[in-house]
DNA sequence: CTGAAAGCGCTAACAG
DNA sequence: CTGTTAGCGCTTTCAG
């Protein structure tokens, strides 16, 4: 590929001439070349390739109406995204999907509340296909954003406490958190234990209150007591578990809503003392690398396939936008991945 | 903002009309109004909200030749950014940035090897005005890359061992690691340690790499047995402590090139028996949330402003993105930024 | 200060 | 199978 210099970039007309043909024949063998007689597209290509052509994308868009590129919301202003490698992973499965599909990612991070406006203008501005969107507090307007600009939208987590995934409106993809849940607290009542406590996430959170009703359906006359709330981070975590030990000093096990609550929990257990597993057991949610492996002991948790979540989300709006080219409007279904208990020592 | 249903939404052509203007006016009043009169002004303004037009931005491109987006790109295929803050961070700071000036960022991420192709191409194909890059090993392909490519490029991280901040070719931001290092080492010399060992990162890093260039500043009679090689993880930490310790039993304090190969190492002091800081001081690099703090004691160790790098970085490319086209192309000159120790119980 | 006209580079009917 | 012809929606001289 010959250098450019930016702003002198061949043309299809140029690869025409130099080919010796019409700029649609040109086009043609660019886009796939089908229905082009073989020595043409030779002699295409080779124009293609002694004179560095790259198709102008901005042209192209224009007139196909289709910009090649996905939106990757992420409404997330707060500091936890500094410390949470579930973006990272759920993003390089977008990554890796949308690559393979030759579709870009523009990623729009919400830097505020009035944020919102401008994404709602990007979004309907024609600058990308599709949006793939992760909103993690009910109360946010990405989904009516999201709906309003009239571009397919995946969502990443159950979006809000009345979506379930049979709804058309909002198709998203989500652990099976309640299931997860349930596993954690069954895996804990088969141990033997009879005070299980839940530190459970904010209840904003649809992940968090999923997984508080997988604790209820296996405790369904847990005492409430036994329940304090966190906010998915390390300190929330700690001070759940020094809470819980005041108002319950005989519980004998704890469930955390995730790995990184678990470790501050662990943390304050080992201040006081107490042993982990022996005096209590504890188990975490996500499997979160290199959190649940590094603590002390290792965390028995629930693993959840981020990576594979980020991919699915890809595929599905994919899906959409082929299917919206065809005509057929179809949006997509939601998908619950599966979750399994991952053993380990606290536990 | 009425709703849009996709392909029908107004041109700039039913703004005009609808306030009985030409084309060109409704152009000139979306693009800042100088030269118009106010009453058209406002009428433009008017038909605007009214039909809720958002310009084509395909079209605006095509004769623009500005695209209003650049690119992020990250090279780092390995497993490494799952569990690394460091990249979300900085790419808070961009995003930050960006967004403040109107412009959008297209994440790049390298899958693997076979990928620079792939970004070659994107990066020559128009679709951005610049490029911010991560080059984390010193063999990628990365600089020559965005060289040919023939568009402004702003490095997170000294790209290479022999670019240096006075190079013209290739700006970057870094921190000062070697500064950073130097008061890390400093502090434990202050302290009376006498046999201070390092944790490097890997040699292929030009900040690992700088970091054990600062440790041997303070130290350049260092024992060679005092120095492990890590992989700026936390495994890669507890294995080079393992090797030092076997090595050289009586070190009394390590200087850990990151936090995450420190909080490895002080795993493997704790299994030991051997107490931080009494017996073995430790300081790592980073202060990574929540690793540095959380960590049994929290960690002393080097203060960066990471996402102030990121907004740096980005303000650095869209200087050069205006100076592009007022004409004056300059490229944008190296920022190192400074380190601060923090102390916290490990030293 | 405003309008008319040209054209950015490409694709998609439609003829041939 | 290939070429000709129209635009896609916008900015930008250039006249008026």
């Amino acid at each position: 590929m010959p250098e450019q210099s930016p702003g002198s970039r061949p043309t299809l007309e140029a690869v025409a001439a130099r080919a010796g043909v019409s700029r649609a024949t040109a086009s043609r063998v660019v886009n796939g070349g089908d229905g082009v007689r073989k020595p043409l597209v030779d002699k295409v290509r080779a124009a293609v390739d002694e004179l560095g052509y790259i198709p102008n994308h901005a042209a192209r868009t224009l007139v196909t109406r289709r910009t090649g590129a996905v939106a990757v919301v992420i409404a997330e202003p707060e500091i936890r995204i500094f410390s949470d490698p579930f973006f990272s992973q759920q993003i390089r499965g977008i990554s890796k999907e949308l690559t393979a599909h030759d579709t870009q990612l523009v990623l729009l991070l919400v830097e505020g509340p009035g944020d919102f406006d401008r994404i709602a203008r990007y979004l309907s501005g024609g600058h990308v296909d599709g949006a793939l969107a992760f909103s993690l507090h009910t109360d946010d307007a990405l989904p009516e954003i999201t709906r309003r600009a009239g571009i397919p939208a995946v969502y990443g987590g159950r979006p809000s406490p009345t979506a379930d995934p049979g709804d058309q409106a909002v198709p998203f993809v989500d652990a099976d958190n309640r299931g997860g849940a349930r596993l954690a607290v069954r895996l804990l009542k088969d141990l033997g234990r009879e005070r299980i406590a839940h530190i459970c996430g904010p209840p904003d959170q649809t992940s968090a209150m999923d997984r508080l009703d997988g604790y209820r359906d296996v405790l369904p006359d847990a005492d409430p007591a036994l329940i304090a709330e966190g906010a998915f981070t390390v300190e929330s975590g700690a001070r759940a578990m020094t809470e819980l030990l005041e108002r319950r000093p005989g519980l004998d096990a704890v469930f955390a809503a995730n790995d990184l609550m678990a470790s501050g929990a662990l943390r304050v257990l080992r201040e006081r003392g107490i042993s982990v597993p022996e005096q209590v057991a504890l188990v975490g949610f996500d499997d979160m690398d290199p959190v649940a492996k590094e603590t002390d002991p290792p965390l028995t948790t629930i693993n959840q396939d981020i990576e594979g979540q980020g991919r699915l989300m890809a595929r599905l709006l994919l899906g959409a936008l082929d299917r919206g080219r065809a005509g057929s409007g179809t949006t997509p279904a939601s998908v619950i991945t599966s979750t399994t208990l991952v053993r380990r020592a606290s536990a």
